[in-house]
RNA sequence: GCGCCCGUAGCUCAGUUGGAUAGAGCAGCGGCCUUCUAAGCCGCGGGUCGGUGGUUCGAUUCCACCCGGGCGCGCCA
């Protein structure tokens, strides 16, 4: 059950009995545990209402509220707050209940689903992923698992970047001075050297250039030996970022591109020409909001329009999202769409989102923004000059160090694993570790990318949380016990047993509360609060030690804090080792 | 010029529609391996929450202005 959402709907209920007023209890989670579990605060608010001085209203909806077998304590302290220490025993019925629940370990159904669009990763073909690319992969596969887990319908769409200009000069490219069979090995990395080569020689030599922009027109218009090579492109490079979503375990329930909203353009562009939505202007068209009613006033304020069709006819990225979202909404029938994009796309969502709305979408749409990735001293990665970083050549360091760290512990003979394990190992930890460093950030702050840090495998680290799942498999491998048994019932006693059955009963909650909101870094600080919270435990209350009752208590604390840990991370794209 | 984001401990960051004495990790210092994995546990030190006003019973949080950093603004995506 989700005991923050009870406890406020209990609250609010006793507060409007109390007062006849339907507001809010405000109900949170205390920041101090010397103020109990969760504060009512909606009593200084009330009183100017009412006339009435907080207190008047504290005292008698702590009384009521002492009265439910879920509140130890309901103690009314300061200007007026109500402060709520929960039962050990509602607690422990909580944890049993969800330690029965062997599909969901406790985590509730949404009350209303939906079908959901998330859209993320989006690369461009014939380019190397690169760390620009590696928060909204891990973040929109973070959502996406978010929502599919309290019950939506979830389809992760991988928009990839396969259609545009540049395929001109990839075709002119390939055919002048592209190599066959180095398309075939290591297609990317060929596709990158023909393009680099390809627009060096567009702007020096003019009739190349002019090659190009008529193999861009073939393309466009369909021709077939363009076409088949252009294919060979998206194939070939495709087959390579699929290696890499691999090994991070990433998948999308569709890979539908740019190119298979090349047919719809110029439909959008006329529509919106119809609806007196979008103008000419300087032989391009696009949407001027000042001249539009029913446009957010900052719109409205705009003199840059919103371009959809280029002088030269082409159309452009606006162009292919607004068909996208009709798309969406109309073909696929998605309640709500969210696009993981960087935040400094935020004023074309902003118009996108506008202009769906002046075409009739209902779909909710949100735009899920993360900050920059800067380097160590501070300035945003570049891409372009230099050597990038790509997504593979960390993946490779993560794994490689996360290797070293198991081999470390092999010889030193702390840690057993067999030789042929090791690999399989390292990668969950050092992928692991990649994903939580990104992950535990909110995600609207830039982005500060240090390799010693991500992969410093101390602390707040994805490894912490890994390390105490496997310190719970080894109990359980020791006593020849399995985590899936159902062991209890539940009973908390030590204090470090009521700290940890506190922490696991708010599980479900977070998790709402992260899809809800779209803030991955919500569960990863309760996962690290979670893992704490056990260590503790851990060192102060053995378990296998322990005889009858107790023993079965702490199995089942154990048992459902590994379950817990396993399913948290996995929504985060983090997955678990038994020994490590 | 217009607009958006950010500024919290030496460093990297949390701080939930305004709530009590602002929290973590790293770095530093001191303890703990004959007891279920020390990638761990326990403890200590460290802050004008960029600044000034304002709203409020109450402001790191909301508003205004200023300082500092970043980003976006017609034919790239």
């Amino acid at each position: 059950m989700r005991i923050e959402k009870f406890l406020d709907e209990l609250s609010t209920r006793a507060l409007s009995e109390l007062t006849g007023e339907a507001s809010p209890a405000l109900l949170k989670p205390t920041a101090d545990p010397r103020h109990g579990d969760f504060q009512v605060n909606a009593a200084m608010a009330l009183a100017k209402k009412l006339g009435k001085k907080p207190r008047e209203i504290a005292e008698p909806l702590a009384e009521r509220l002492a009265q439910s077998d879920a509140i130890e304590r309901a103690e009314v302290a300061g200007p007026g707050f109500v402060n709520l220490t929960l039962s050990s025993a509602f607690v422990a019925r909580v944890l049993d209940e969800a330690a029965a629940d062997s599909t969901h370990d406790g985590v509730d159904r949404a009350d209303t689903t939906d079908r959901i669009v998330v859209d993320f990763s989006s690369p461009n073909i014939a380019k190397q992923m690169h760390v620009g690319h590696l928060r909204s992969t891990i973040i929109g596969d973070a959502l996406r698992n978010l929502l599919r887990e309290v019950g939506h319908e979830v389809i992760g769409v991988n928009h990839i970047g396969d259609w545009g200009t540049q395929y001109g000069l990839l075709l002119s490219g390939m055919r002048e001075f592209g190599d066959a069979t180095a398309l075939e090995d290591s297609a990317i990395e060929e596709l990158e050297r023909i393009y680099k080569q390809a627009s060096a020689r567009a702007k020096e030599d003019e009739a190349f250039a002019e090659r190009a922009r008529a193999e861009l027109a073939k393309l466009q218009s369909g021709d077939a030996e363009n076409l088949a090579l252009w294919e060979k492109f998206v194939s070939t490079t495709r087959a390579e970022l699929d290696r890499v979503y691999d090994r991070m375990g990433i998948r999308f329930e569709s890979w539908r591109g740019e190119s298979a909203y090349n047919d719809a353009l110029p439909g959008v562009v006329a529509t919106l020409q119809e609806k007196g939505l979008a103008r000419p202007d300087d032989g391009a068209v696009g949407v001027f909001w000042p001249e539009l009613d029913g446009v957010p006033a900052r719109l409205k304020a705009q003199k840059e329009p919103f371009l959809v069709q280029k002088r030269d006819g082409a159309f452009l990225y606006a162009t292919t999202d607004i068909a996208a979202a009709l798309y969406r909404s109309a073909e696929v029938g998605a309640q709500r769409v969210y696009y993981v994009v960087d935040a400094r796309q935020a004023g074309h969502f902003e118009q996108l989102i506008a202009i769906a709305r002046l075409l009739g979408v209902q779909m909710a749409m949100e735009h899920v923004s993360f900050g920059t990735v800067l380097d160590e001293a501070g300035k945003p990665l570049k891409t372009r000059d230099g050597k990038a970083v790509t997504l593979a050549s960390l993946l490779d360091e993560a794994e490689s160090r996360a290797l070293a760290r198991i081999r470390e512990g092999v010889s030193e003979g702390r840690l057993d694993i067999p030789e042929d394990a090791q690999a399989g190992v390292a990668r969950a930890v050092g992928i692991g570790a990649v994903k939580y460093a990104d992950l535990r950030q909110n995600r609207s702050s830039d982005y500060q990318f240090d390799w010693d840090k991500m992969l410093s495998f101390q602390g707040n680290a994805g490894p912490y949380l890994q390390y105490a799942y496997a310190r719970i498999a080894s109990i359980f491998d020791k006593g020849g016990l399995s985590l899936e048994d159902q062991r209890g019932p539940v009973s908390l006693v030590a204090v470090e047993e009521v700290r940890l059955g506190k922490v696991l009963a708010r599980f479900s909650d977070v998790v709402h509360q992260a899809g809800q909101a779209a803030l991955p870094h919500l569960l990863t600080d309760h996962l690290y609060e979670l893992a704490r919270a056990f260590s503790a435990f851990y060192e102060a209350c053995p378990v296998l030690k322990a005889e009858g009752a107790e023993r079965a208590s702490r199995l089942a604390l154990a048992a459902l804090t590994a379950r817990q840990l396993s399913r948290g991370l996995g929504l985060l794209g983090i997955a678990v080792v038994r020994r490590m």
